[in-house]
DNA sequence: TTTTAAATAAGAATGATTCTTATTTGATAA
DNA sequence: TTATCAAATAAGAATCATTCTTATTTAAAA
């Protein structure tokens, strides 16, 4: 994970490369939880005391606007950011809130052939979101 | 829909019956969208004024603690809730913001029986939500 | 190097939800 | 039927994530 890249990634996509983007976008790479916002923030803002919340917010979101990340809602009504991109599933616990990716290959071609097949004549499905809700063993 | 019948409903699940539980109980039984809190005050406080949107949320919540009605969290962040409790999966209409209720039975079975299979080591799915995002058609 | 549109910092504003507190009420027991 | 009291409610303040506003700064083009 080179600054290199990191640079191409947000150029590429058409976004003016910034020092901010770029802990932004490092910050989130690194995580494999699904940061929200604040936590983000709370990263970096040591190594950055003046980048301020809004910034990350605004940033998060434009990487969202230009398919850098994807982001969702948690059940908590609170925004989750995540770096990978791929189609997968989540696991959220109920207790501690942790959200975890869930890879099933088997699952994702399931649902790909069931929204395929599917012609609601109303509404066109783009995607499909799952969430696996539960708790975390001790 | 009688009142006898969402007395009963009420009293059943050990909570006292009120008159803003019927009232609120009976709006959201009626209501084919999936509203919101101040959706479903909106819709019960012409005929009783003196009903705040505080009870409205402490309501909808002790119903849902009580297993009377679901919740869930929509993509913009805001709590919907539903009279139907039993497994479906939802369409969200990424325009509108409009959730609408999609059944298919051949879905449910496929993922009840992937969560009956899946035994992961660290984690007890209990449930599992579903979201097809897309646009209505016209 | 100059220019300028875009990005940022700081903090105010917003909106959904929860909390606090005084008042009211439903259900139980006398 | 009435008195009692825990639970429910009304009203509005408080909270928290997020968005907005505006002045300032900066990356990249000319």
């Amino acid at each position: 994970m080179t600054t290199e890249f990191i640079k191409n990634k947000i150029t590429n996509s058409g976004l003016k490369f910034t020092h901010q983007r770029w802990v932004i976008y490092d910050a989130l790479y690194q995580a494999d939880s699904h940061p929200t916002a604040d936590q983000v923030f709370e990263i970096i803002k040591l190594a950055n005391p003046s980048l301020s919340l809004g910034t990350v917010y605004k940033t998060l979101d434009s990487f969202v606007q230009n398919g850098l990340i994807q982001k969702f809602m948690d059940q908590n009504g609170v925004m989750r950011f995540d770096a990978i991109i791929d189609a997968h599933s989540h696991l959220y616990c109920k207790e501690t809130h942790e959200i975890r990716d869930f890879r099933n290959e088997e699952l994702e071609k399931m649902l790909q052939n069931f929204i395929s097949k599917q012609r609601l004549n109303d509404f066109e499905i783009e995607d499909v979101s799952i969430v696996f809700k539960g708790r975390k063993k001790q």
